[in-house]
RNA sequence: GGUCGAGUGGCCGAGAGGCUUAGGCUCAGCUCUGCAAAAGCUGCUACAGCGGUUCGAAUCCGCUCUCGACCUCCA
């Protein structure tokens, strides 16, 4: 086990060493997607951000229970915790059952994860499935006196909460300017508080998702499933929760305040939060509707998009920048990581042909020991993939003969590849070549040799251009002639 | 207005007091090659501006300019 991490807590606005509570096991929880629409690549940026976390913390020995949620219910619309959720929208609009809606886009949310191979967390939980253990929660916040009833709908109470915690801890913000403002703001609510949020909200009649609870028929505010889900498979106090930068202000907060008003401490010791992908500069948002589809990216069919580029290209390009930087897409950056990324697939395929010599030249064990110290200073995957092209440069004069290494070295070079590339970066190479397509080029490979042996070099021109004009390059080497999908 | 952060070479993007010319992409040249492609080598040496601290600053401090995020739903 690596005891040499660091990762930034957003809490104290630093670097800290990474002491888990109970080593080496790691509990971590990160805000899932609300499933009432399909994902975007800024929500998907979070999520590889954070597999990226999940599995370098698994490399370094510990043993991890990765919560992520899933929000089906008690989503609202805006934050004025009155009108119908987000899934009762969508439902009115795609004319079918909520849960339909849920089912629709959790599956679609799953299928996109998949692509961009990020591992499953070990618990995938839902706010409908724990409805009972929100309910338990709330109850505890309302005896503690945090929390009061108005007509079927309890609010936390910020301003009696923030007498005995620091409500801003999160954000550093003035909680005297925050109160200041909201009370002349605030005016027809019921809320005896503007900073005041649902805990639980009363139904209408006609509201579609509803269910039993000591106040009436209703459902869950959208912050205390969060809270309710990680106390249950985390416990009160657990190791890392995560999610972007946009939940650390209200989500969060509200988090802190709901399990501290709850059991008396803070729910985790280290807070971590992603960047925000960008778009010209501004934010990938949802409502700003300057979000890709997977489905756009993949094929290019967007306005922005100059062609379609593949998940694990843009997951390459994620990777290239800190999660902690704001990341900008562009075509041209899209373009580069794609043949970065290429590279680096071309040297990892070199690999298994390479033939170790008595005497070697090269020493690995740096390498790992610079990308390790990259992943330790809070996960900079960056400085990881330039130590991999250090790596891929020496397989590649490795590979034309240029370059010495003996066979311990090789091993740890063949170790170090899979253990970062595969293993902690989740990357595999997309040629998505079939055994048929395999025999056809072999045949249209051994022709145009003939052909060169003739010098009959118009034929084998003929040959690679109308390949290349397919999109399959070829290669000459000394060993013979192979190909790529360009 | 408040809180936080950012401005790095043609582009993306690390670094955070001297010993990275980080790395990728682009461009130019060379080697290899029937021609290509790939690969390798070489070159393009930047830190928004102005002051200050220091033997030494992209890196610390101050000011100025520009940009972004959050403070309203959003990963």
């Amino acid at each position: 086990m690596k005891q040499n991490l660091q990762l930034y807590n957003t809490i104290s606005r630093k670097k800290e060493v990474f002491e888990p509570l109970h080593a080496p096991h790691v509990g971590m929880y990160v805000c899932g997607p609300t499933v009432y629409s399909d994902v975007h690549l800024g929500n998907c940026r979070t999520f590889i951000s954070f597999d990226l976390i999940f599995r370098y913390l698994k490399y370094s020995g510990y043993k991890v229970r990765y919560v992520r949620n899933i929000t089906d219910a008690g989503h609202l619309e805006g934050d004025r915790d009155e009108g119908d959720d987000k899934f009762a929208k969508r439902a009115k609009l795609e004319q079918l059952e909520p849960m339909e809606i849920v089912q629709k886009y959790t599956l679609g949310f799953r299928e996109v994860m998949g692509m961009f191979n990020t591992l499953p967390p070990s618990i995938e939980p839902t706010a409908t499935g724990h409805i009972i253990e929100q309910i338990e929660m709330i109850k505890t916040i309302i005896a503690n006196g945090y929390a009061y009833e108005v007509d079927g709908t309890i609010y936390f109470d910020v301003e009696k909460y923030s007498k005995q915690y620091n409500y801003t801890i999160l954000t550093n913000r003035n909680l005297e300017d925050m109160l200041a403002n909201t009370r002349e703001l605030g005016g027809q609510d019921d809320k005896h508080g503007r900073l005041d949020f649902a805990l639980w909200i009363k139904a209408k009649p006609e509201t579609l998702m509803q269910w039993v609870s000591p106040w009436g028929m209703g459902f869950p505010g959208w912050h205390i499933e969060c809270s309710a889900m990680s106390a249950k498979y985390l416990g009160q106090e657990f190791d890392i929760h995560g999610g972007g930068m946009d939940l650390a202000a209200t989500h969060h907060t509200n988090e802190i305040a709901q399990s501290e008003a709850c059991s008396h401490h803070q729910p985790a010791k280290y807070w971590m939060h992603t960047n925000m992908l960008t778009v010209n500069g501004t934010r990938m948002s949802k409502s700003a509707g300057n979000g890709f589809l997977p489905g756009e990216l993949f094929t290019g069919n967007h306005p922005l998009l100059r062609k379609g580029y593949s998940p694990m290209t843009v997951k390459f390009f994620m990777l290239q920048a800190h999660y902690r930087s704001t990341l900008d897409f562009s075509n041209d950056a899209l373009d580069a990581s794609e043949k970065g990324f290429r590279r680096l697939m071309n040297a990892l395929s070199l690999l298994p042909k390479l033939v170790a010599s008595e005497q070697g030249e090269v020493e690995i064990d740096p390498i790992r020991v610079n990308c390790e110290n990259a992943m330790n200073d809070d996960f900079n995957s960056p400085v990881v993939i330039a130590e991999l092209f250090e790596a891929a440069r020496i397989i590649n004069t490795v590979y034309d003969g240029a370059t010495k290494i003996n066979s311990t070295e090789l091993d740890k070079l063949k170790n170090l590849m899979n253990d970062f590339v595969v293993d902690v970066f989740g990357l595999k190479d997309e040629d998505t070549s079939n055994a048929e397509l395999n025999d056809v080029l072999d045949m249209v490979i051994a022709l145009r040799k003939e052909a060169k042996e003739n010098k009959d070099y118009a034929t084998s021109d003929l040959i690679r251009v109308g390949l290349q004009n397919i999109g399959i390059q070829l290669k000459d080497s000394k060993e013979g002639t192979t190909w790529s999908k360009s």
